[in-house]
DNA sequence: GTATCTGCAAATGTTTTGCACTCCA
DNA sequence: TGGAGTGCAAAACATTTGCAGATAC
């Protein structure tokens, strides 16, 4: 994992979003933000508990939930659970079918150009996403 | 509701996907096939309950499944719970932020001309997603 | 001190499974 | 009579909430 927001990067980002820094916040927000796997709540709670760093799942709820409601994260629905993605540059999504998880793909189409309004509903953002197998999970089909 | 679909072409469709003709297999796939609104399994449940036809949830629940794996019907992850897209012909979604109602749309994006593998990814299907609040909810929303 | 933050424990709601019963070839 | 179809009741999960105690400003 590259490490692309450090603890100054992040403080400045929360605040930037009128959102109180706190140690757990630091913790999710390190991991949401430098994850290119977008994980979900589960996977957030379960990483910082291995790694030593205690921290309830309701905390990562609560945060997570938070962080979304500031428009920090977005919910990318996957497989069987939702998945988080810091949103800081448009781009699309490939899902993995097998294992759910989620993978970043530079846009290819430009967000800028979609209709504000079809049939009378009112759009306000567009999502494309690809669907298949991962490298990993199409390295496990090869082996059976 | 525009009637596309009548019993002998539903009878059809199934046998065309080798499934076996029942009474509740004709009432799901009626019920799936002529919405536009795309069911969940519970509003389809709910959908032939009140319409006099006794079917359980369970039996809804097995055969959106059997149709998911035929190949007839696509799952589509909207906002609590999944809803289900006879799927036909090409086409994209609008997404109700509020009330999570699945909406067609005349697809923008041609299907074909997308990447067949992403960094070791091999993708197989490709989805674009509007998402917004839909003419109903616009207007519930200027009444407040 | 008081509002915010945290987290246990329980509720909720959807999705899924186990199993027994029914039905028809 | 046996395999497929059905459905009740319960399990399995992810998600969400209530509430009480901890923390920080």
């Amino acid at each position: 994992m590259i490490e692309l927001y450090d603890k100054d990067k992040i403080v400045n980002i929360l605040k930037g979003y009128s959102i109180r820094v706190t140690p757990n916040r630091l913790k999710v927000a390190e991991i949401i933000l430098n994850s290119e796997v977008h994980p979900s709540i589960d996977e957030i709670h379960t990483i910082l508990t291995k790694s030593g760093k205690n921290i309830s799942f309701t905390s990562v709820y609560n945060i997570i939930k938070m962080f979304q409601s500031a428009g920090i994260v977005k919910e990318i629905k996957s497989k069987d659970r939702s998945r988080y993605d810091a949103n800081l540059k448009p781009h699309s999504h490939f899902i993995c079918k097998n294992c759910g998880r989620v993978f970043d793909v530079d846009m290819e189409i430009t967000n800028s150009n979609f209709p504000t309004s079809i049939n009378g509903m009112s759009v306000d953002s567009l999502e494309v996403t690809y669907y298949g197998l991962c490298s990993e999970c199409n390295n496990d089909n090869k082996d059976n």
